[in-house]
This record gives structure tokens, sequence and C-alpha cells, in this order.
DNA sequence: AATGAATGAGCCTTCATTCAT
DNA sequence: GATGAATGAAGGCTCATTCAT
């Protein structure tokens, strides 16, 4: 539809200040995080960008296109700033990795100022798909699903079927999700409210490992 | 409860089968969870209605309002059809009180036919809340919550501390929520795949509730 | 349009305590006036007037027979309640004529309580003509004037051609008309609005009646 | 004076032959001046400037803003066009000056073409004021007004209290504004109908201009 | 590479009016 | 004699998008 494209969205970082294109994209993270998709205008964007209406249009074709953008590079971004593999080795012990699997998970979206709204994005992004997800899912979260698979299993032994190993998967993730995708409960509930503060996100993530440790214990005297 | 309202709602039998209040407040529900509050336009609603678009102002004033209504009723419905005692008596033991608890939760947001679009609009609202997540929270997560609490502290013993108790039963309700908040991600990792019809929300009941039982259970020799 | 119509307008007084339709006809007056006739919305009138929404078109068929009504019902009862001869017999010396002609167009309009409004129904009228207009000129206004032209006739004489006789009394009744007409600018206006309040009116009534007849001394030494 | 407008509006001439800003508040004064501030639909004011309904929200923000600055500019231009010392110098005498005065009144709201419809529009925001009425009265009504006192100072003499100045002026005033304010009824009277034609303005001009300085000839012998 | 002007589609809301009772 | 429910026709406004420069 449009004639041209400038850079290949992704690869070079633009050559002067920031660029238009840049300044767009963290914009409209932002924007995006606070208001979603529908919510956040075009206009809005180009405005905290300190660009034209029409720049969104040329960098990025269409609104849409630049949501996929800020889903992609927020996330990516994320995965990057914290490994789920906490900087571990492959050998280092099960325990160990589970607790840097929870902790990554758990910093990701609870982490202080930029990535702040990444937590938001991601949630508002399960409430109402779009085709973001899909890249996502994909390239993201498969493979992190993947990793805490093999933990879980190593942790349960190899006797136990792939249904549980899944679902006790689950258990784990959910308990780290919770924090932000019920955010707006957790800030009305008094007794949960204390853990908003990230400073609390440590306790948080100790707990979930030890929660998930304790049910994960491999069965010893009698079979499942 | 509700503040002002032309019909009479619950008395006489008006013109049509089922009276156009109803019927609006259904097909909002539908097209509220389908596509959200911005998404689902007045005009769309009145039509699934077989009303006129002046109903939705006459009945309720404002599509804000009417939001408010559906979030109301549909979670009033829900907290009914699927109490968290799941009928057992207060003196149950707490293993099966916990067990219903899970149930309960499960169900409310997967259980079939009518309300099937519960779950979606209750993490919409998470991810985009509205006035209408005070009442929510107030009405019903609350209470729930501190039953739930009140479980967990008589599996925990009366020597763990309340910030313990509190993020214990956060872990037990996650478990529960995960299923239909993340439910994009869910149907999108094939290990996950298999649990998103309606027959495995048995399995996954059992599952969270042996993982969190697992969890829970008292410390014997050291003390935490 | 309608099929039947009740009584007949303006004839009987209604049978019971006052009657939805003598109370829509007063609400709508004070409405009217308040936001003119399209400002003034069906529904606020038959709920001011503790009727119905469909009372207004049950009684008078439609809005802008209603707004006629109003008009007809309004400026009839501000004629007879203020009569331009102030009671004067029809030989009374002309200067007490005029003055009483003067005093009985600035009370119409700056009465208090009740026909308040009329001034401003009658200003609006000007401002916006409606179909109700043909009618009090007709009924009302143009007698007025054919008196006022009498009086002025008098005063100047003879020898004056009629249209110096018209000229000279539009120039009387302005300078009534204008106290309500320009209401908004004199009160914005620090030289005039201290008379504002209806206690000035007699003191306005004077000014004119003098400027008036000064300006209407019947020249003497010099022809026209 | 303009608080912020998109396009230029003075300097380089826009795409089309005249802007379509000024091609907006052409058709919008028409149109609040034909069936005023509400009356005047969007679709219609667009339409007539031959622009897009969203234009109006482009280039004024709002219908009421528009409504502001058609107001504004058309009471500026009636002003620079008509000044009320009629290009007198300061030391004229004042004879000549109040006939200037009212000359100049008369032909804001009688003048032909362009302007035509600035008399409607100021009757319509007497009888219904609007915001646009604090502007109007602050930067045009109030120093006229004010030059008009001196002049009727002037002819009273230092002797005279400020009321009767204040009312007196009110008296020349109020014979201009009639001819516009009272249109609907002058077209209705015989005897005036003649003077509606714009020819005759300046037989009311003399009209006006004589009759009040008969009245106010400066009290001779007797004091007032 | 970037922009200001302009557009068309659509949304929520209001309002006078009618219909069945 | 009077009413509550329901309707259709706009109306003002917002928004993503495009066009000419």
């Amino acid at each position: 539809m449009r004639s041209k494209r400038p850079p290949s969205a992704v690869s070079a970082p633009p050559t002067h200040d920031e660029g238009t294109r840049a300044r767009l994209l963290a914009a409209a993270g932002e924007l995006f995080a606070e208001r979603g998709l529908r919510g956040a205008t075009v206009r809005a964007i180009a405005e905290r960008a300190g660009a034209n209406v029409a720049a969104v249009n040329y960098h990025f074709g269409d609104k849409s296109r630049l949501y996929v953008e800020v889903m992609r590079s927020s996330f990516g971004e994320a995965l990057a700033r914290h490994p789920t593999d906490g900087g571990l080795p492959a050998d280092a012990p099960v325990d160990e990795r589970l607790r840097a699997f929870v902790r990554a998970l758990l910093a990701r979206a609870r982490g202080v100022g930029r990535p702040a709204w990444q937590g938001r994005l991601m949630a508002r992004e399960m409430a109402d798909p779009s085709a973001a997800i899909d890249v996502m899912v994909r390239e993201g979260i498969a493979p992190e699903f993947e990793r805490l698979l093999a933990i879980v299993r190593e942790l349960l032994g190899p006797r136990v079927p792939a249904e549980a190993v899944a679902l006790a998967a689950a258990s784990v993730v959910s308990q780290c999700l919770f924090w932000f995708f019920a955010e707006p409960v957790v800030a009305r509930l008094p007794a949960l409210k204390p853990f908003r503060e990230a400073a609390a996100t440590e306790a948080i993530a100790r707990h979930v490992a030890e929660f998930s440790r304790a049910a994960l214990a491999r069965p010893k005297g009698r079979r499942r």
C-alpha cells in the first residue's frame, strides 16, 4: 500500500539524535500499555513522540503494524534482559534453575522504569489477542515453556505422565503471571496490597519457588 | 441495588417474550466478552437484541452504565451458580473445602452454555479496569478471598505469619485464573492445548487441589 | 393527526386540582423562556409539570403547537394585566396617555414573579420568529401600535407626514423594548447595570416619557 | 488573539482558492444567522463551505468554538468597517459626532452584501447569550458606549447626574438597535414596513439623530 | 524524510414522536 | 384521560488514514 519503506524495522539504529521512528516506538509502547490498542490514538502517540500525525503511517504503514512492532521489540527486550536461565550453567542444580526461572518471569513484568509497561502490554494482549500473539508465543513463550517443562520433568522423574508435567508447569507459570494479570484485584485486596511494591518482588519469587518446590517433591512411597 | 431503571425488570412480563431490557443485557454480555467495552458498539448490541439503538439509552442511560450492569449481573449469577463452599457444610474436612473452592473457581469461567463469556469478561476487566471492578471486588471477590484465607490458615496452622498465608492463597487462586486469563497462550502451547476442552476442567481442578495441598503440607520438623 | 382532542385550548378552566394541561402550559412557559423552543425538551417540560412524556403530544398534539399555545396565553395575559391605556379615560391629557403607554410596555416585561419570563419569551420570538409571531402581531402588537400612533400624531399635529409619525412612534417603543431585548448587554455595562433592578422600572418609565415628550414638542417657529 | 489554530490563516494561500478555514467561517456566519447556534448543524455548515464535516473539528476544535470565532470576526469586521466616529476629527461639532454615531450603528446591522447577517447574529446572541457575549461587550460594545456617554455628556452639560446621562445614551442606542432587534415586528406593521429597505437607512439615521438631538437640548431656564 | 490539511466512516447520544395498554 | 415502552432520525464528535507538498 505504501510505496517505499524506511530502515528495515529492527536492524540498523538510526543515524541522528534518536530518529523519529525510535521515538514513535517508545511513545507507542507507553501509550498502548496505558490505554490499549484502541484507546491509544495515533494522534496521541505522534504527539508524545514529538512527530507528525502522518509519521506513524509513514514509518509503519499502519497503526496495527506499529502495534505489532511495539510488541515484538518490547517483548524481545524483556526476554534479553531477563533470561530464564538467570545466567546459570545448564548443569546447575535443578532447584536453582527453578528459582532462576521464576525470578526472571516476575522480573520481566515488574521491573522498574522503562520495562514497567511490558507487563501491562502482555496482559492486554492476553485479554484481547491480536495478530502479535502468534509471533510472541512462537518466538518467545513456547521455547521458555519447553525449558520449564524440562525442569519440572527433572523434578518429577521419568515415570510421571506428560500431562501431569504440563499441568505442573502451568502451575508454576500461573503463580508468576498472577501478579500482573490480576493487578487491579491485587491492589484492592488488603491482604495482597503490600506485595504490589517492586521491593516485594523478591519475596514473591522466593515464595513461588518454595511453594512449587514443595508441591513438586518427587513422590516417594506412593505412586501417583 | 440498581439505581434507576424505567421498566420493572422482574415483575410483570413485558410486551415481548423476554423483555427488551433482559435481551439487551444478554446481547451486551456476549458482545462485550467478544470485543470489549470499546469494541462492542451500541448498534451491534441493539441489533443482536432485536431492539432499537435508543433502547440502550432508555433502559440503561448509557453504554458504560449498561456495561456495569452486565458485569454486575453476570458476576452475581456466576457467584450464585458456583458457590465456593460447593454446598459443603462449614465443618467439612479442610481438604474437601479446598477442593470445592478450586472447583468452583474453575467452573465459573469454564462453565458451558450461557455463562461461557463470563471468564473473558473478567479477564478483560483485569487488563483494562473500569468503574465496574470496584463493585466486583468489594461485593464478590473480597469475601471469597477471605474464605480462602481461612482455609489456607487452617492448613498452615496458627504459627505461620499472615503474609505467608496471603501468598499461599494467591498461589491457589492464580492456578485457577491462569486457564482463562492466559487462554490465548494455552491454546498455542501444544502441551497445554488438550486442557482447553470443558471436559478437562475436572482434571485441572484435581491437579490444582493436589498441587496446592502438597505445597501446603503443614511443616513438621522445621519451622518456616 | 391525532384522533380526538381535549378541552378547546383556551376556553374552560379544567375541573380538578389544576389539570395536567394547565401545568404543562405553565412549565412550558418557564422552560421556553429559559432555554428557547429548541433548548426546552419535551421531556423536561413534562417532568417539571409532573406529567408523562406523552402528555404533551396528547394534549397539544405537537411540541410546536404547545409553543404557540404558550405564546398566545402568556401574551394575552400580559396584555390584560398591563393595558396601555393604563386605565385612563380616552380624553385624558395626551402627556398622561403617553406616560401610561410607556409604563405599561415596560411593566409587561419587567414585572416580578410569574410574568417575569414573558419578556424573555418575546425577545426570543423576535430573534427567532416562529408561526406564533403572526398571531401576536395581529392580535396584540398592531392594535397597540395604532394607539401609540394616535398619541404621537396628537403631539406632532396634523401637518407632519405619516412617515415621521411612524418613526417617532418607533422611537418611543424602542426605548422600552431595549431594556429587555438588550438585557445581557445592559447587565454588562457598568453605567446601565443599576437599572436592571425591578425597582428602577419607574425611573426608566419617567425618563422615556420625558425624553420622548421633549423630542416630540410640536415644532413652533420653524417648519419641519 | 485566537488561541490555537492549525492553518496559518493569513500568510500563505492554501491549497484551495480561499482556504477551507475562511470558507467555513463564512458559511457558519450565514447559517448561524439564519438558524441560530443550535439550528445550524455542523453538517450543513460544512456542506455549504464545500468541506468535510471533520474540517470544523480540525480548524476550530468544536462547534461552539467555531461560533465564538464567527462572532468575534464578524463583530470585529463590523466595528472596523463602520467606526462610530465616522472618520470625524475628535473636535468636530458634537451634533455631527452624534449623527455619525447613529449612522454607524445603523449601518453595521443594515449594511448591504457580506455582513448582512451580522445584525441577526447579534440579535440572537442577545436573546440567548452564549460565552461569546462577554468578549463582544468587553472588546467592542463597552468602549463604544463610553464614547456615546461622552457625546451625551457634552450635550447635557456637567450639571446633569450620571444616571440621567446613562439613560439618555440608552435611549439613543435603543432607537438604532430596534430596527433589527424587532425586525419581524417591523415587517408586520404596515406603518413601519417601508423602512425595512436598505435605502431607508439614511432616513432612519436622520430621524434618530434629530429626535435625540431635540430631546437632549440642554435645559435652559429650568433645572432638570 | 516528513508534514499540515483534509477526509470518510462510524460511534454514542439525544429527541420528538408513536403505540399498546 | 393518561402512561411507560419503544423507535427512527439526526447531530456532534473522534479517529485512522491519505494527499499534496
